[in-house]
DNA sequence: CTGTTTATCGTCAGTGAGACGACTATGATC
DNA sequence: GATCATAGTCGTCTCACTGACGATAAACAG
């Protein structure tokens, strides 16, 4: 194909994010409200434009900063840290009614926040259950309430993200991403629970994580913060792959 | 952020295509040869623009169709069908000199062609054993040589590709996308031991392929052309996700 | 002190994979 | 036609891992 700089069509790029979390035994997903059309008034994933000498990556990053002061997981940093990684890329034509807009989604997974509202804004953005969101799998959303759709495609890019999120901590140590820099078996545990929606055996769950070389290595310390008897501390290990993967229960 | 169309910087949006196949015993993947700047005569991926109201997945497969012949696998078509399916966005500002460009790489799985070129321009595309267009994972290019770059990044898209292909076949039927539409279980045994480039015991292998439910369902017609004992002829089934996975070999 | 909660260790049976022996059915070769 | 090489198919044995679940430990609440 010849080379002419007027034999392409112009688009807008733009980085849109899957920010998830675990809060309260529940997976739930950042929402901001939307204040102009197309869509306004509607919840929708926090994204923007990516800028014109950035890497989609950094496009991503900064919203992300932008949105939750997050930092996303770079040696170095010392800020709270976020897992981010490219979910994929929506470029259906008439996504956006204003013009052609191709959005690369990205998905971020965040430890439990102590802030009660990410960003500033509180009227703006909030943690919502991604089961009040997108319908679950099995059935409806809960409360047989449906949900109001996202705005735009977000519906499913969430989805996808939700998704992605579920399958990637069966073989990978990424559910660490969900938790605090040191946390207990018993708290890595609530966070598979609440990503795959299911009840695991603490018992069982206990000795595939603690018998994984790599996933998980002792601090030292204990806590009770949990209740019960104390529980040992325990950090994220180097290994990033589980073999054999974490299994998911049948439904 | 307010709705302004002169806020956000134009964007050049392409799909390249990571087209893989197996040829004699080998994981091979299409590339093209540049005939124009930058990166003249050098070999690239193939690819081009999206067009202004064209899906991503309809211009990768726009794009497939152009230059193999291939179809990309819809239900209805009976022409030669390949998986195709996204694989990532590459949208690095330096990617390419000329300008501003983001690229939505997709992967194609095909079977092996009869054609010996593929496509119309025999100088311009061929099949080349991905060992001798990237470094393998665990040493050097065969034959010691090291091979040479190709255009732009496309040396990550590949390898990104091919390892997507080497994961996706251990929990998936996807291996199936690489035989003709009958096969035999040594047929796909083959195709896996490309692949992964590993040695797999054809008893282990028969044993869980056969008896995977839905993976594989027998046509009743056998054949010889392998040589040896006929062998029974199976077509993939209807299950996509393989549970429990095929494990590749510890290396 | 008793009950409750959570953590942790152990046991046992069933599933599945790796290693590998044995047999079968074809074509090639002497 | 007998023999050999090749590829396919069935079985067996062992080990690792999982799911189900009993038992004990260490905290706190009443």
């Amino acid at each position: 194909m010849p080379y002419d700089p007027a034999a392409f069509p112009p688009f807008a790029v733009t980085v849109d994010l899957v920010v998830l979390t675990v809060r309260r035994h529940e997976l739930c997903a950042l929402a901001v409200r939307r204040g102009e059309p197309p869509y306004q008034g509607r919840w929708a994933l926090p994204g923007g434009f990516v800028r014109a000498e950035e890497d989609l990556t950094a496009a991503a990053a900064r919203e992300l900063n932008e949105e939750t002061g997050l930092r996303a997981h770079d040696p170095g940093s010392s800020a709270a840290e976020a897992h981010l990684e490219q979910l994929a890329t929506y470029g259906d034509p008439q996504r956006d009614p204003r013009m052609r807009v191709v959005s690369v989604a990205h998905l971020v997974l965040a430890p439990d926040l102590p802030s009660p509202t990410p960003g500033g804004d509180a009227h703006s953005a909030r943690w919502a259950p991604v089961d009040t969101l997108i319908a679950g799998p099995g059935g409806t959303g809960r409360e047989e309430e449906q949900p109001i759709p996202l705005a735009f495609d977000h519906d499913r890019i969430l989805s996808d993200g939700v998704e992605r999120a579920r399958s990637k901590i069966e073989y990978s140590s990424l559910a660490t991403a969900f938790c605090p820099s040191e946390f207990t078996v018993g708290e890595l545990r609530r966070v598979y629970e609440a990503v795959w929606g299911v009840v695991l055996d603490p018992r069982n769950f206990h000795r595939k994580v603690t018998g994984t070389p790599g996933f998980l290595v002792p601090t030292g310390g204990t806590t009770t913060r949990q209740g019960g008897r104390p529980a040992q501390l325990f950090r994220a290990g180097g290994a990033t792959l589980l073999n054999p993967p974490m299994l998911r229960p049948e439904v």
